[in-house]
DNA sequence: GTCTATATAACGATAGAC
DNA sequence: GTCTATCGTTATATAGAC
């Protein structure tokens, strides 16, 4: 029967950290239960002494990111910064997300859209609706506020935002030349001060 | 046995479109020849009177489709038009092919990362390499015109023009409020000029 | 906690009648 | 060009021994 988040989670996130590396890499309906068995040492079996199937555990993987991203997110919001900054350090803190879990990201990218579409995973809506309040809050007091321009869709520019920063995860490599801090220093002089010359 | 694209490519075509709207819709994976079948009102065993396989299917519509796409940007690429200029079309020109190829361009978007891994979609990564010669190409023309602020890098510039244009497929509906002209524009606004107020 | 063995279902694909 | 019927394979998941 599998155990609660509570007793013996170093096996369980174990098994949880080699099959998000195996969706992230090969994408998750090209994952059989037997390659993660296999990369784990054990047969497939026994993964079910764990997990209840193999939906569960990307559930978990993706739930437990999330959780961890959007408290990050609520804490960035509610600090008394101005909209620039906060703007700043959203955009800085999910290239830290791609670098930290480049997996759990992946993951997201390539599987919620039709994951979507199940009941279980409702709640990865609710998170899409939440980080679009974020993004479109910031965008907002920063119009009102004078520090970006007015004559651009809000909704549209979220969209940019929000697709050109994940869609990053595709070639973003940890520890590789480029470190997410040089490439948030770069999306955001593109994304405020744009590529022609002045 | 199945035909040359050259005869009957009425009902060939015609499946062909039925196929990729569903790939779009519920990824290639989960699109089952049944389902094909299903919506061309024929039965799964039917389809295998017109292609070798299901694979056979997703290679015929990626490689059309690339190949329309690639020759317009050549003839783009072609013209004897500033950088900016240049820039300006093949973004708008992308834009379009959202626009009138959605079903292409999402399976491209979303099955490419994997099919590549095989060899007879070795072509998906030279049209690749393709599309990354187009793009520097003109980034690089126009930073040494002085169209372009020459701070940057390149390729990082390349990789998220690339993106935040072709990843618009998930969001952009053609027909909708936005056109694809206006999603151009205000990309393009975005693109060269920033979100901050000047 | 893992292994052995297997149930069950769905998929891609084939052969031959019509 | 489509249908009938089905083969062979592979996948998730289960039951019980160890």
């Amino acid at each position: 029967m599998p155990e609660p988040a509570a007793t013996s989670t170093g096996r369980r996130s174990e098994l949880l950290r080699i099959a998000a590396t195996l969706f992230a890499e090969k994408g998750y309906t090209f994952t059989t239960v037997r390659d993660i068995a296999d990369a784990a040492g054990i047969l497939s079996g026994s993964l079910y002494h764990h997990f209840d199937s193999k939906e569960s555990m990307i559930d978990e993987i993706l739930s437990t990111f999330q959780e961890e991203l959007f408290a990050a997110y609520d804490a960035v919001l509610a600090s008394d910064a101005d909209a620039r900054t906060k703007l700043d350090r959203v955009v800085r803190l999910s290239f830290e997300a791609i670098d930290q879990h480049p997996a759990e990201v992946a993951i997201f990218q390539n599987e919620a859209g039709h994951l979507g579409t199940f009941e279980r995973f409702g709640y990865l809506a609710d998170r899409a609706a939440q980080s679009r309040h974020v993004w479109v809050t910031l965008l907002r007091e920063g119009v009102e506020t004078g520090v970006l321009r007015a004559d651009l869709d809000i909704d549209l520019v979220y969209r940019f935002i929000r697709d050109t920063v994940w869609v990053a995860v595709r070639w973003y490599r940890p520890g590789g030349a480029l470190s997410h801090r040089d490439v948030a220093d770069q999306y955001l002089t593109i994304l405020l001060e744009g590529i022609a010359h002045a």
